[in-house]
DNA sequence: TAACAGAGTTAATACAGGGTTAAAAAAGAA
DNA sequence: TTCTTTTTTAACCCTGTATTAACTCTGTTA
């Protein structure tokens, strides 16, 4: 299984480490939809109402536009101190259009993934599009979902090289990296065995959720797995000793009497 | 499974240049016009009819070649001596089908542009399709002209785009040239064979991502591969010796027990 | 209150996973 | 070819991990 539940608005947010998105568009309604869903999926984003607006952006980082802040704020910088890791641009755009753009930062040999969005949907339109150096190309009008699919598209081959990433698990205290196998707890490393891994890579997919020991023994040790409901008290005491500041007076992992476990 | 022998219209192709696409589709007429509009924009097309012939050309050792090896030149005969820079994947195939072959070449660590091409045209679809990690989905019926714009895109980004051709890789004090096959290790230039020198050049693209010795030999060696996960182990040896301070408590290549190798 | 079931805890043991080295086999280079 | 380098296999050891089992503790119910 690949889809994962995201946990929601991580508290810290730091916007070095945040995608930066550019999106230009000049009809308010479009522009604070996709800022709305694009922040909901943790991007930081810095919006342009027209074309020269959106070029003063993205050649110089300076403005003639106020940047959004960031909701929760406590980050260093502004957002114009990172550059763009991908740009949503309108093509019908006052000033300067989109194409223009496009070709422009593309003469200039700027790299950003551009990804067009547009009322001319047109075979021609899309092949100019993409012609010019866009990256992608949607017309409106568009699915939200899918146009916030194509961004993760677009800056996972950015940021990673084109392999899909999982995300990072957090809960209160606890930060698990699934691709890296690594566990913090307190900030201290912790070092768990693959099933302690797996137990808690599981709970912390789904936070507050009561596994029964059969559940546990299916999802972590596999379906055929043969033996006694009785190993999985013993990882999970083994799990606590590593997490819990008080293994015997469990804070994450907690027991659901008659029923099991349940994280959070 | 067949594949397709180079065109040789144009006299002086060199293989080693043209992008490398694989169509993979049943459809005989669709597969054909594709590989004929493909190759009117010179790029290299092999085909496979069904999901396991795909498969196979992907993840034959031969096809996971990394550029540098190509560039050094002299290449005498099929397509699939070289890697693919782009695969053209429709959903509908026999045998296998298409979000399986998707979803199994990221599990196991391939980076391969992909671009799906579906007669499922439902937002969920399209979204499901870029989650397991396509690049691009184009639903049926498509125009031609807008595939090929979308391809020439991909491989835009892939050859010249975002990041750099073949960036030099950098990790604490170890520096690794891919055009050059070279390796400093604190400032001494090292010695690495080549698989040792793949390995580390797949550790170094992926900093911190543990790779299941599985993973490794299907990127490293190659899919085909049949031995001994054991040999893993034993290149990782020979690297630590040549990457680590102390080759038995080493500080770049770390294993984590149960899972793999990390780097860094 | 006793009796019981569910859960906690710990220790003992078996075993799988990983490290290491040597040597055979294969691949390249001269 | 012959020599050298690289890759793979095999054998051995060592350690961390999984599992079972025995015993304890705790909450529930009669």
């Amino acid at each position: 299984m690949f889809t994962r539940e995201l946990t929601k608005s991580p508290p810290k947010l730091d916007i070095g480490q945040m995608s930066r998105i550019l999106v230009v568009e000049d009809e308010d309604l479009i522009r604070e939809m996709l800022v709305l869903a694009l922040e909901a999926e943790g991007y930081a984003i810095a919006t342009a109402a027209d074309g020269r607006a959106a070029l003063g952006l993205l050649q110089s980082g300076e403005s003639t536009l106020s940047l959004r802040e960031l909701a929760s704020g406590a980050n260093s910088g502004t957002l114009n101190e990172f550059p763009f890791e991908l740009v949503i641009l309108d093509l019908m755009l006052p000033q300067i259009n989109g194409l223009d753009i496009c070709r422009l930062l593309r003469h200039q040999g700027n790299p950003v993934p551009i990804l067009i969005l547009s009322a001319k949907g047109s075979e021609t339109d899309r092949v100019l599009g993409l012609e010019v150096g866009a990256d992608d190309y949607l017309t409106k009008p568009f699915s939200m979902r899918e146009l916030v699919a194509r961004c993760r598209a677009l800056l996972r081959r950015q940021r990673f090289g084109g392999l899909p990433q999982l995300p990072v698990l957090r809960f209160k205290d606890v930060t698990l990296y699934p691709q890296e196998c690594r566990v913090l707890v307190r900030d201290q490393e912790v070092n768990l065995s693959p099933k302690e891994f797996r137990l808690l890579e599981l709970f912390m997919s789904y936070t507050r959720r009561v596994w029964s020991r059969e559940q546990l023994l299916d999802q972590v040790w596999g379906a055929d797995f043969v033996g006694d409901s009785k190993t999985v008290d013993v990882h999970i005491r083994w799990l606590r000793e590593k997490l819990e500041k008080d293994p015997s007076h469990p804070e994450y992992i907690v027991t659901v009497r008659g029923f099991g476990y349940r994280f959070g």
